[in-house]
DNA sequence: CTGTATTTGTTCGTATGTATT
DNA sequence: AAATACATACGAACAAATACA
């Protein structure tokens, strides 16, 4: 397949889907395939706002989002990481 | 005419241009205006945060903006110079 | 060699203002 | 009116490199 044209990791701005659930959605597809480890952390907020082109307060909607879902887990002034928060 | 109330390096927080173009302005005036020798250090952050009463992610900004500018270099953990970046 | 201080780098937390939908 | 989105702004905490006594 091509990889020119591929939706998947790219945000549509004119979609009704808002910014920042597309954002959630590839970083989930991302978590889910495998693509980061456990325990791993997440793109900083600004590497997140750097490569999709998109505002912070979406990058946090996004990472929220996740957190909601038990995806990842985020410590203060040292970044979001994958998986489950630990006890 | 008297140096107190000079406006031009005062940071005016109701104005519409942001508060770190504001600062990149008075330290590019005073760079330009030879304020400071060439390779001399601007002064810190720190430095900057306290005698303009700004915060430091406005101070980064408008350093940023003046690197930009190939204004100043910074080199980390030293400081940032005036002057383009020396090859 | 060993601390201590300084300085920039990086990260998330929070808030406000503005614009668009 | 409410949700979404982006820019700006200040704060806090810690890391890492450097300089120096």
């Amino acid at each position: 397949m091509s990889v020119v044209g591929n939706a998947a990791n790219v945000i549509n701005p004119y979609s009704h889907v808002p910014v920042y659930r597309q954002l959630a959605d590839i970083l989930r597809q991302q978590i889910q395939s495998g693509e980061f480890g456990h325990l791993d952390v997440l793109p900083s907020e600004k590497a997140l706002v750097q490569t999709y082109g998109v505002g912070r307060d979406t990058v946090r909607s996004a990472i929220a989002l996740l957190r909601d879902e038990g995806l990842v887990f985020t410590v203060p002034h040292r970044g979001t990481y994958i998986g489950p928060r630990p006890e």
